[in-house]
DNA sequence: AGCGGCATCTATCCAGTGTCAAGATAAACT
DNA sequence: AGTTTATCTTGACACTGGATAGATGCCGCT
């Protein structure tokens, strides 16, 4: 980051790395002043080229906002993995998901606010990095042998994702209702929320392992 | 609704009831099209009338998303509120939750991705009545005694909704990753993961004092 | 009844957006 | 070198939301 050739040297007539550049200009206008914000002649007026300049490089607005996607679904699914390593990977996991909303708050938009229909394989390729680290956790959560059992996997993994990210929405967009604490105040609340699932976590585990495994319904 | 006069009798100058007709149009709109569709010069012309004449009646095209979203909310929280009658109420609820976003997609949209900053205070009175019915849920759910005590009815509350709303968001938006059931199949694998919040909330309630108290389940 | 105030709607204009087509420029290749 | 190709500029179009000035007709007042 930081290239040495983010601003078109204003004597050439060709920027050299304009792509790069219009990607990088775009975060810039979105972490600051949100995805409405940003515009192909915005950023193209910011880096001091034409305003038709972008569309040899991306076809379409949207082409841009997919690439866009693309690289926050991957910063995303990092953040998610190296959660993954610690001991008691599942809980980091759920923390390590809000937190990425509360620091991340205009990636977070642009990720889950995305029309969703028609994503690009490379964005499918870097969602489904998080929902396997995801689901990983989970494995290493209940043990191999309840793991065999994939319709468990799928539940607790739908619930945990669930979870963590209605949090984070809850924390981000929605606003918790006022009354309760408010802002960085909300993170003991959110916290307890979090270990409600997991104390449900376990309180399923209990009730499956004394049952039939691969019980449907 | 299906007032007699939505569109103008194209005879007469004024309108008569535009901003009902404007509203009523505005839905049409986003029920089909989505809000990306909505443009006050679309919604306009569907009426037969200049595209400056909804100005007179919203200030701004926020102030029509405005009063759109509030009526979202409203709906949305007599959805909850009725869902309250229930016995089983909570469970209710989330079923209600879900199965609110399921059918009417685009005006969740419209509820909760409205750039959350400074909505008005009828937005906020109405997504209050969503969040009292969904507290209330949760003292009648784990009993007067242990209701006394606020932090406890916060945690469940913010457990319950951000269930709730995660698994809304995850069915309608962002999409179970492939491999998982999809669209209506789905269906009972939401159920069970709402199976494990409640799960969690019982173990909680357990653990906050061993006296059973009104026990679900 | 007639008359005037005023809410309502129309007609224009402006700034901004995404997108396309045609030309100018420079780099790359043979 | 000369030609081809990628890159960027210029200019235009159709759309958006918004502002202003004027036309229209409803309603209350004398």
């Amino acid at each position: 980051m930081s290239s040495s050739r983010l601003k078109r040297p204003a004597d050439r007539y060709h920027h050299g790395d304009l792509r790069n550049a219009l990607i990088t200009q775009a975060w810039a206008i979105i972490d600051q002043r949100g995805q409405t914000a940003l515009s192909m002649r915005a950023v193209a007026e910011a880096l001091g080229v034409s305003h038709a300049a972008p569309a040899h490089h991306f076809a379409d607005k949207e082409a841009l906002l997919q690439e866009l996607r693309r690289q926050a679904w991957s910063d995303f699914a990092d953040a998610l993995e190296s959660a993954g390593d610690a001991p008691d990977a599942l809980r980091h996991m759920g923390r390590a998901y809000v937190a990425y909303a509360l620091s991340h708050p205009r990636r977070m938009e642009l990720i889950f606010r995305s029309s969703s229909s028609a994503s690009s394989p490379d964005v499918q390729s870097q969602s489904m990095r998080a929902w396997t680290a995801l689901s990983q956790a989970v494995v290493r959560h209940i043990g191999p042998a309840r793991a065999a059992d994939p319709r468990l996997v799928s539940v607790l993994s739908v619930a945990a994702w669930a979870q963590a990210h209605g949090l984070a929405m809850l924390w981000t967009d929605v606003g918790l209702p006022p009354g309760m604490p408010q802002g960085a105040a909300a993170r003991p609340l959110h916290e307890a929320a979090l270990d409600v699932l997991y104390a449900g976590m376990t309180a399923v585990l209990g009730a499956a392992s004394s049952m039939p495994q691969n019980s449907p319904t």
